[in-house]
DNA sequence: TAAATAAATGTGATGTTATAACATATTATT
DNA sequence: AATAATATGTTATAACATCACATTTATTTA
């Protein structure tokens, strides 16, 4: 079993820990004005520490809404080629995934046009069950 | 057979013109720069345009790379409730993809969660193969 | 250890993408 | 023609992201 190392940087463990406590996808500067407190002055010292995130698999980009997730899976996404964000557009919540058939739907589509892809995140958005019964009240 | 109907609006024929002609997508700036000449003045005026076209199926937007492209099928995905964009990186061109396999791969995963996904555009990143043959010289 | 090198961080400026808000014009409806 | 609805023009600004360069900190190696 690979053990989950947390990159270093300075402000690399306080945006996880923001991000973790967080229902919603952040923004980037919506983490760097969480960070005003610890010495956060510019965007660009959010989004370093925020591709370092990405590269160890701590943490997620929504692809079509740039907000950014605390990775959830205890699993850490290790083999995944495949990430699957339902992202509800009603309250926001982003549910992950890594669905086998998918994956390998998405290979074999890929094979096929001999087109090279690398892992994914890609980002899928709807509404939410408890968001669809709330439309309905 | 649905008859594919263009919009109506100012700039609506002549971005899908300019589109059909590029090889790689277009940012919404670059089409305005495009149009300066046909009087477009403001990004408004594009992306008013662009929103129509995606509408109607007829140009789609790389929900990455923030970047707009015409549509080439000719069944304009009437159909579909999943396009694949598959995007090199090397060179930008795109390719559209329907595929069954995949688009029930995500339809099952969605009613898993009881996820309500309406149709999708997803964009997959990669190399196509003229690339990756070059990659090798 | 001290100098040299590399890596990380700070920071201002700037580039890029997208929408708000309101004015004006055009078209359709009564 | 008066009204309402839709489309368009335009300014300003919001939101997202990176460049470029200075400075600091850490690491290597002489």
């Amino acid at each position: 079993m690979t053990e989950q190392q947390l990159p270093k940087g300075k402000f690399i463990a306080s945006i996880l820990s923001f991000l973790s406590q967080q229902e919603k996808p952040q923004s980037a500067y919506d983490i760097l004005d969480a960070l005003r407190d610890e010495g956060a002055k510019a965007p660009m010292q959010i989004y370093r520490a925020l591709a370092k995130l990405e590269e160890a698999g701590l943490a997620h980009k929504l692809p079509k809404s740039n907000g950014w997730i605390a990775c959830h899976s205890h699993h850490h996404h290790e083999e995944a080629q495949l990430l699957v964000l339902l992202s509800c557009q009603s309250c926001g919540t982003v549910a992950e995934h890594e669905d086998t058939s998918l994956q390998s739907a998405l290979i074999s589509l890929a094979n096929k046009s001999k087109f090279e892809a690398p892992a994914q995140t890609i980002e899928v958005d709807g509404t939410c069950l408890p968001c669809q019964t709330k439309d309905t009240l």
